[in-house]
DNA sequence: CCTGATAAGTGGTCTGTGCCACTTTCTACC
DNA sequence: GGTAGAAAGTGGCACAGACCACTTATCAGG
């Protein structure tokens, strides 16, 4: 195929020039001037501005203009094993159940899942392998008034949302936290590794279209063999679906 | 503020209606359909299409149609202290600077940044508060050769890529490792826990416009009020989204 | 001097249209 | 029967124009 350049990529480029040779919060050229200086229509010019407003590079006023933002780096996050640079891809994963039951929530599971301690639950407990050596711990959580029917099958299955879709739950946001722990005596014989080694904390709390919480997940990851790795981008504002979020201005990232 | 129904959200309502009730991969009807089943245009329709895709429940391809993409949970990563559940607006950070030097790369250090370890850096070492509170040790090197007249106040600033792109470095990208670890003597110290308490160790490795290493930071965070929090949203994918920025009143920035 | 209406400039939405590029399917030819 | 080519259907790109909503500067009136 020839080289067809296209219009909007000849405006964006002209667009990230501007950007490059501007200070933050400079203003660029109205939309219809744009248009007259590139011989495009403002469609166009709309399209190429909207790409780098998607991309955090500029920010649009109604009203006032459009403006070179602030750098921003956000991420995307990805983990990885060991030291193999892609994600999941490389490794194959595995898992044992270690423990299966309908038992009630208790306090600690409860008070997450927003049930009362006395409330049935789905519980799985499974050790999670790579290349059959062991990576993490982990603990699943799901309210049995949510899913009744959820059998041992779906909470193993891979593809577990997709299976709780088809219990009619979707699933629609997560919140998960991540901090470092050290493991203790049980954590260290089921993950081969001495007490008191470092570990990653993740607890996953999932919830519905209806706002209902559907998943309560403790994992204990190996910190000798796992870690995270992001790949931060420049210019990207975090994405919003639906509603406003907040979002990191300030720093470490 | 009135409740002007806009047809574009009318459409992406219609379009996730049949996304939640069709199975992943299956066709949704082709755009100049959807156009006279809605009565709104394409490119109202092709909009519509386009953010739905952009935030990855959509798939397009070209001369087939478009389809209900298979469900992948990714995640947008911010950082959060302590208990607060917003990032960064709570709490206040400052910095003290431990050390500054333009010192020899080194082994470690040189190799991270693709250096000889005779090569001149800028080095940094600060302590990061919260509330006057020790939250994470910082170490931050620069090669020389990047920026020669790079200045102490340039790497204290908040806005330290921007600095640097006053001295014609553009930042593009970086990646980031997060593991876990325990603090030791010197650490532990200066956080203020005892040894071989949980903490979190940050790698970032920034790199150029031109591929060069720029930036090669190496912290501590402690892991008794530091976490990280992802909020995890469905069917996102690599790519952007669409959507307004939320906006304050006057500095958007 | 202050205030409020007005006008100009900006981005936001939507229409209707035309043509191109890619994929699949059907069909006519060999 | 097999194959190449046409046709139909799809998304991709671009156009010109109209109108709306918001912001700011200006200017007349108090």
């Amino acid at each position: 195929m020839a080289e067809a350049i296209l219009k909007r990529e000849r405006v964006r480029d002209h667009l990230l020039e501007l950007i490059e040779t501007h200070p933050a919060g400079a203003p660029i050229p109205a939309e219809r001037v744009l248009c007259q200086q590139l011989s495009v229509s403002r469609p166009t010019v709309r399209s190429a501005v909207e790409e780098l407003v998607n991309t955090g590079l500029l920010v649009r006023q109604h009203g006032r203009g459009t403006f070179v933002a602030r750098a921003k780096i956000t991420q995307e996050m990805v983990s990885d094993t060991g030291s193999m640079s892609l994600p999941q891809a490389s490794g194959t994963w595995s898992s044992r159940v270690l423990e299966h039951a309908r038992i009630a929530a208790g306090a600690r599971v409860g008070r997450r899942l927003h049930l009362s301690p006395a409330a049935e639950i789905h519980y799985i407990a499974r050790l999670r392998l790579v290349d059959g050596e062991p990576m993490a711990l982990e603990h699943l959580h799901v309210p049995a008034a949510v899913a009744p029917a959820l059998t041992l099958h779906d909470m193993e299955s891979g593809d577990f949302y997709e299976r709780l879709r088809e219990h009619g739950v979707h699933v629609s946001e997560a919140v998960q936290s991540i901090e470092p722990t050290v493991v203790n005596d049980s954590e260290s014989s089921l993950l081969g590794v001495p007490v008191l080694a470092p570990a990653l904390l993740f607890e996953r709390l999932t919830t519905d279209a209806e706002g209902r919480q559907v998943e309560y997940v403790h994992s204990i990851y190996r910190g000798d063999r796992y870690r995270i790795v992001s790949r931060l981008t420049l210019g990207a504002s975090p994405r919003n679906t639906v509603d406003v979020q907040a979002r990191v201005s300030g720093d470490p990232f």
